[in-house]
DNA sequence: TTTT
DNA sequence: TTTT
């Protein structure tokens, strides 16, 4: 069916690169702190801390360019898992898996925008350079 | 900042309606399962489970209208929120906050699309029914 | 940055398949009627009316699977181009290209779920079927 | 149905604040430059040019707060509307009713997140300050 | 009529 | 604890 989500917020700690034992794909995660566009009963601004999960080469660019309080855009889609615990419970998990990660702490760019400071995700282009459909 | 979630999935039981103690605010709560648009290893396509909260009227509507297998949109924001639990350990929660639920099993409308079958959320338009920006 | 789009509505007429001169590549386009979930001043419900542009395989299945007043999600860009228009004066455009495209006109499968009735996406998969990264 | 938008660009000029003949309503317009994630044929960027309303408080805030190059996240919906042109045709507009602005370019907050730096939708809030659903 |  |  359909499973989209997008956020905008700053990382609560610097990533975390790791990678699969089996295949060694790289896969990094962090938390998304993002505020709430409305105040509690206090008056106070809240958050939501997402935890988000970035695979291959993406995560690679987050690792690299990314620390804790760099704010980003994710597009993405919710994942749920589940796992038995150490108390034999069973666990449920969700998280995001970002499609598409945008960094956005910007220092405007110098080249003009030709290159793209690490958001490198060319693979994902769904472009055909011709015609005019409407 | 921004957070965003759009869904498209059937319930996975028939929702639970409840009151808050406090106030009284009608609250409503289901899973949904939404399949995912690719296939695993073995070729099956699996889904993901996401709790949904839908608050007031638009959980009225929910309890009356859906049940166990339906088939709705859900337009909302990730919540994410924490907990004691029983042994003293802290659990956190993730769940999409619906903001606009549409109910999509059924037939077109017979009425030219006055009614909205439940979907009455009226309340929540930025129409202003003059003049055009562009 | 971040562009995304996400609908669901009614076809407002039978899909149009063509495919590019050069390449040969399959795309279809229609009209998605979109209900709004708010009335107007007199009461009345309307709809947005939005041009899909869909691409390859998927450009295929939307022709084969679809017709006037069918039930889709739409997961997608919003796209603006323009063009010299007959009068000399340049028009502009902006259309939505889809990237994933959901059949919702339930007829509940009668596989239980393994084949997919013409939503064969399973090429935009991110899925690594290993690890557990929270 | 749903109708969803989410982006992140550039103001292209200063934002135009304007107020209806009638109602006397605030509506600011401007048009968001959005880079592709992905290059053309000619390894170029691109970029959308998507028409942004916005209604009301957050319009007002929009004009005091932003100018050409300012760096915002929209959540809106699709809206399309059509008139009749001086030359007596039929004439298509799509554009983006934002119904929540996010400013971007900001050095994190001095305060601690109480204040919102002309980001005051407080008005759309959904929270219920009680109960815990699942 | 296009931002960085 | 999972829908079709």
């Amino acid at each position: 069916m359909l499973n989209r989500t997008i956020l905008v917020g700053r990382l609560t700690k610097d990533p975390e690169l790791r990678y699969t034992p089996n295949s060694g794909v790289a896969v990094t995660t962090f938390i998304l702190a993002v505020d709430r566009s409305f105040t509690n009963r206090q008056g106070e601004r809240e958050a939501d801390f997402i935890p988000i999960v970035v695979w291959r080469k993406q995560a690679e660019n987050c690792a690299n360019y990314l620390k804790k309080g760099s704010l980003i855009g994710v597009d993405g889609r919710i994942q749920t898992r589940n796992y038995e615990a150490n108390d034999g419970q069973r666990r449920y998990v969700t998280e995001i898996v970002a499609e598409n990660v945008r960094f956005l702490d910007s220092k405007p760019r110098q080249d003009g925008g030709k290159s793209n400071q690490g958001n490198d995700f060319s693979e994902v282009g769904y472009e055909v350079d011709e015609d005019v459909p409407f």
